[in-house]
DNA sequence: GCCAACGTTGGC
DNA sequence: GCCAACGTTGGC
């Protein structure tokens, strides 16, 4: 999951211990949120438009998925004029810290990794916040961190 | 349903 | 700030 730490960093996580996923806005991402994901799911928090894009550690899934409370403030950046209690539109779940990295997985660290050739985050173009890895790969990637 | 215009993302 | 690559919007 991405996150642009000038918004929320991964240190805010640590500190917060646990945060409600919200804002997000695309229909993949959050179709990942709602139908993919599992309390207790591992989560790897990526930094992204940032000095050092990258993996800072792990998170995990912290609650199931439940509308997001944000669509539905009038007047606030996320509000979703379509969206009514009874049939919400987006909908998020809440990410917890889980561990530190040794040393963050850098973008560079992860382009060089052969082991990581398919993740998705590193297709041209990509620029969805939330995408599905594979056992193998959450494996490789911590194993970078240490 | 098509598709051009527009807005956003994110690395550099 | 630039720009490629997307997703979304809205007229038709």
């Amino acid at each position: 999951m991405k996150s642009e730490p000038d918004v929320f960093s991964f240190d805010q996580l640590r500190k917060r211990r646990k945060e409600p996923w919200s804002g997000v806005r695309n229909y993949q991402a959050r179709n990942f949120m709602r139908d993919g994901m599992s309390v207790g799911d591992p989560v790897l928090f990526y930094h992204s438009s940032c000095a050092e894009p990258g993996v800072q550690g792990l998170g995990k899934v912290a609650s199931k998925a439940y509308p997001d409370p944000t669509q539905f403030e009038r007047g606030g950046e996320y509000f979703e004029p379509k969206a009514t209690r009874e049939k919400p539109v987006w909908w998020l779940v809440d990410i917890a810290w889980a561990a530190d990295f040794a040393r963050p997985v850098t973008l560079e660290m992860l382009r060089k990794d052969k082991r990581l050739a398919d993740l998705l985050i590193l297709r041209p173009g990509n620029r969805l916040s939330i995408t599905p890895v594979t056992a193998a790969e959450l494996r490789t990637i911590a194993g970078l961190g240490g």
